[in-house]
DNA sequence: ATAAAGTCTCCACTTAGTGGAGAGTAAAGG
DNA sequence: CCTTTACTCTCCACTAAGTGGAGACTTTAT
């Protein structure tokens, strides 16, 4: 099939398709005369997988590690596991981040007035030493 | 004083002081003999308050938007409070992204054994259709 | 005078695509 | 058969916020 319909049955762009094709993760068959890009519907599986894969946070390096896991008949469910072990202590770094953060920025909101006068605890916040 | 100490003063690397100095963050008064870069203290105050600011995650425009409102003094708290409870809740979306998440990964990966085995539902849940 | 340290500009690279221009190709209608 | 329309192609530029390096110039120290 045309790059086209494997976007649309895949769900992701025709730009992305060709993207990924560009950088080896899913690489379909190409006519030299007219230069089309033909998918099969192994090919769309792929994208789908991708797309799901990127869905989950999963890196465009770390989707072509587990496009290649997928693919491999003899690996282990163990090396699967750990990249998804991997990905959720990196979410779970991500989330302490932001949980400090928010923290941070309601108390400062919490110090700020907000009225119509200028002084800001915000402001002096930001511009105080270290 | 010179591009050095001022990244020094301010915790910020000379190639980050440089690229504020490019996108009109930080402009320094530039000898147009030597094309060196002064910095008074004044413009280190402002280059900690952006990277305290950047600390907070907000963006290199609202670090513009911030410093000038710190700059204004006529700027009222309100401006100041409105922007960061943007942030808060715009960091809200992203802890609610992260959770949902963690959760469909941490339940994959509780549903696959990690063992030698080739099967695994962590694949199986990213090649399922649709 | 020379060596070392500091600074300059310019270019490329990073992530994961997206947007657009201009040209070629395929399919459908008249 | 011709034209219109839809589809696809390549190539370039742009996004955010810097970072790395090359090669040249300036300042400071020995």
């Amino acid at each position: 099939m045309n790059i086209g319909l494997a976007a649309k049955l895949s769900g992701l762009s025709i730009k992305t398709v060709r993207y990924y094709a560009d950088i080896g993760i899913v690489t379909p068959f190409k006519k030299s005369q007219t230069g089309y890009r033909y998918y099969s519907s192994d090919d769309v599986a792929k994208l789908q997988f991708v797309r799901k894969a990127r869905h989950f946070n999963f890196s465009i390096d770390e989707c072509r590690e587990l496009l290649s896991l997928y693919q491999d008949k003899n690996r282990t469910s163990k090396e699967v596991k750990k990249l998804t072990l991997e990905k959720i202590s990196e979410i779970d770094k991500k989330l302490v981040e932001l949980n400090n953060l928010r923290e941070q920025l309601s108390h400062l909101a919490a110090s700020c007035k907000g009225n119509h006068r200028p002084d800001c605890p915000i402001l002096e916040a930001l511009s105080k030493n270290t």
